[in-house]
DNA sequence: TCGGATAGGGAAAATTTTTTCCCTGTGTCA
DNA sequence: TGACACAGGGAAAAAATTTTCCCTATCCGA
């Protein structure tokens, strides 16, 4: 993948879920997979802002942990499919929690965001 | 803190968490002030792997996200003190459905992790 | 036969994050 | 007075991640 120069301590196991699903399309991808988008075409047709490259990548690190099943089917034009194992499974309710903590903040979250972006108002306007 | 140059897109919850917690470090500060290590000099001692500066950083990350107040008192030698406001509060069954979810998988994990490490055992032993 | 769909890898560039190094101050203790 | 604790910032380097670009191969339909 790539050899990393600084080793990295597990010993929380926030470092490990990290590990697994910290890349920047990973949660989402096991979200979509779970929903039942499961094709490499049609993840990369969802996730239209990820490159392709990376959401190979990135399946792929999923794959080694044990998250998703890679299947290939052995047809003429080559089809591959992604399922969640029983072990990937056993991260939806830590997904969604994570999910939905995320989404009760979105408001607020938002309104910071603009806040941030346009730091002096008052001068901007008229 | 650092203008991006690639707009982030936050449709998803799990984008919005990741944009609060998913700094290297961050969610593991949001744990020990929870468990009560408040004063900056005592994170760091409990993160030595991690770098004094951007320990600074992610907890005024986290302070602009309302995660955690910043208590100042006005001493001789200057005083802070972290918080976690009751927002960051909503937090913790958050993070720590994560963690658990990770220490659940470490073992495995590091497991893999080794096999990962030493790819041909066969031919190095006698 | 050409174009597009399928699936994917390699190399290098760009971007983002983290680290390292050096700097400012004040106060306490020896 | 010198060393160390406290708290922290700026700049640049290093590291890590993600993107971009180009490549292979097969099959289907026009």
């Amino acid at each position: 993948m790539y050899e990393k120069k600084i080793p990295k301590s597990f010993e929380c196991g926030m470092a490990v879920l990290m590990e697994i699903i910290g890349g920047k399309w990973k949660s989402y991808m096991v979200f979509l997979i779970h929903k039942g988008v499961r094709r490499p075409s049609e993840l990369q047709r969802a996730v239209p802002s990820a490159s392709r490259r990376v959401l190979n990548l990135q399946l792929r690190e999923l794959e080694f942990h044990g998250i998703v099943k890679r299947v290939i089917y052995p047809e003429a034009p080559p089809r591959v499919e992604y399922f969640l194992t029983e072990f990937g499974t056993s991260l939806m309710p830590v997904v969604t929690a994570m999910d939905n903590w995320g989404t009760g903040y979105l408001g607020a979250f938002k309104a910071l965001m603009e806040k941030k972006q346009a730091p002096a108002p008052a001068a901007a306007m008229q």
